[in-house]
DNA sequence: CGGTTAACAGAAACCGGTTTCAGGCACGAT
DNA sequence: ATCGTGCCTGAAACCGGTTTCTGTTAACCG
């Protein structure tokens, strides 16, 4: 009937039974006899004891929760983030902790007071500083999570680079555009950094001279119009707008099309990530797909392979597979001629 | 120097004290001298001791620690939720567990599990069962987060109703519109399920009779080109479309504009929350501002009062006021003649 | 029938803190 | 000199579990 102020010491008592023995059937580890066990079982049931979850992460030396650290920014990406990690982190009855550090000074420090309270901790790349990762990582494994981190510290991400190269030779080559504008802030996270990187790379490739500059924004849609209005006002617009990620993409292209622009025809736009909305809007947004559930899903399970292996060396980073998406507002008709695999 | 694994007895030890002494240096209470507070400090910076958490959890039979449950959904709405909780949760020293309900059938089970781990509950409306939430008030305090629970249970939410039935009735009778599309859906979310009683209420204050149905998809963009989708394809499209919340409003806009209609000349298109993008796309969206940062904020408030008050009776519900924003998605010219204050 | 072994139960120690309680000591008042 | 009276201090109990380790009992074996 009651459920929680009941103890192990009581139902031992009420079962005529000693506390090991208890503890032994709630666990079912080690040996009781049918009789002893069934008077437990009566006991339990009667007075509805389940065990405290602090005694036992006490005896344990385990919290039984993994930590994930992330700059706290809106959008589908950190949805598919979250529950990657949770699909992972819920069957091995880990409860998860969250911190978003968006705009707080001092997160170094409340990340490293979330790690004495969890058994591992993904952290976002880029979301807080180097050393701080590394004090974090003498205390719990830790894995950065799109992005990388220092070499002791391991990370899953995606080929960022190679993947925003291919995007970009395909509006260099296949369309023959040469005056490109790259959206979005290279400082504010790994993943943008390289793929500001590898849209470069596209176009030393060919010998051609990169921007000097991207459009340096934050990653969300109302950034993209911010970024528009930027870009298409004044004289110099650009022929295309390749965005660090689909979000920006679709605020570029509300802001182009409030503005009469015709997309593709006047302006080409693309995006990263393949967001749902990515193939809804009109024209679609040709994009790369990434694993974003995998990606966390990924990172949960390297935490939990580390936390259950304490001497094990830290496992190596890996890196997973984009999938380049042709669609139509990047100039290519409906059904796409040059689609494919990345890479 | 090293960190983590040196515990109370051992700087006892170190510095030739109690672990008594020891524990009241840590945390400040009781009467020390000023020598022994002096040595204890010095152990305490040489070896680097932190108390263990679950200890002083165990001890202090509280988890510094506070739920959140919420359907997993994603997009601007929930973010604002997250660190509006936060916001409150971490000056007050406890962690942010979270579980994200979405898809999942034994939540149920989940919930309660999570309720063993943590001191109170922030259940967004319309997640878990109410025999569940009724369960889960028992064994911590319980606020239900945008909606209302059973009797008991003390909730935080906005005046949807009022609030809808006022922008519906400016569609009406300043607008003198006459067939109007609600989509949302009302068995989805106590929010949604208000709004649209408000919705119909302001059909009928002006005795007219309102549609029967609504367009029942769910609550991101991508539903909301579904929704434009069903709504303007074949003969009957309506005047305007009343959204439940600006992403889906977002969402039949982008449909809209696909179709080559014009907004608001062609279809009148409203929203609900005034996200960011909802004055950034053109038109700017018509819609109703609710304060969702402050409605979590007061949500952890007041579990963190009834953590800290064991005794004292459930906090009352609250309903937190709204404000109409009039934009040109209606049909109004750049400056609001309507415009102020909801209800 | 004696001896070995396996199965099982419980007392006690342990995880790492906090808090109660009793005692020692110095001081001032009587 | 005696008695309070505060101020500090530390031993021990406690929070609620798990686990080791010892001991008993019964079964099995030669």
């Amino acid at each position: 009937m009651g459920n929680s102020r009941v103890t192990v010491r009581e139902i031992a008592r009420l079962a005529g039974v000693s506390v090991a023995t208890v503890s032994r059937v709630s666990n079912g580890t080690g040996q009781v006899s049918e009789e002893m066990r069934r008077r437990v079982l009566d006991a339990i049931e009667k007075y509805g004891y389940r065990p405290d979850h602090l005694g036992r992460a006490l005896a344990a030396r385990r919290h039984g929760a993994l930590g994930l650290v992330f700059p706290g920014l809106s959008g589908p990406y950190f949805t598919e983030l979250i529950q990657g990690f949770e699909s992972e982190a819920v069957p091995a009855r880990a409860s998860v902790h969250i911190l978003c550090t968006h705009l707080r000074e001092d997160s170094d420090d409340q990340v490293l007071e979330m790690a004495r309270r969890v058994d591992g901790v993904a952290v976002v790349g880029g979301t807080i500083s180097d050393p701080a990762l590394l004090r974090l990582a003498e205390m719990v494994p830790v894995v950065v999570l799109a992005g990388r981190g220092p070499e002791t510290v391991p990370s899953v991400s995606v080929d960022n680079a190679p993947a925003m190269a291919r995007l970009t030779r395909h509006l260099l080559v296949d369309h023959g555009l040469r005056d490109l504008a790259f959206v979005g802030n290279p400082d504010g996270s790994p993943d943008v950094s390289e793929r500001w990187a590898g849209f470069r790379d596209a176009y030393r490739e060919l010998d051609l001279d990169p921007p000097a500059e991207p459009v340096r924004v934050a990653m969300q849609q109302p950034d993209g119009v911010l970024a528009a209005e930027r870009l298409l006002t004044g004289g110099a617009a650009p022929q295309a707008v390749v965005c660090a990620n689909d979000e920006i993409a679709l605020g570029v292209l509300v802001g182009a099309l409030g503005r009469g622009l015709r997309v593709p025809e006047d302006l080409v736009i693309t995006g990263f990530d393949d967001a749902p909305m990515a193939a809804l809007v009109a024209p679609p947004l040709t994009t790369v797909r990434q694993p974003i559930r995998d990606l966390a899903a990924e990172a949960a399970r390297s935490i939990l392979t580390a936390v259950d292996a304490p001497g094990a060396a830290a496992p190596d980073s890996i890196v997973l597979p984009t999938e380049f998406v042709v669609r139509r507002s990047c100039g290519c008709p409906a059904e796409s001629p040059t689609g494919g695999t990345g890479k």
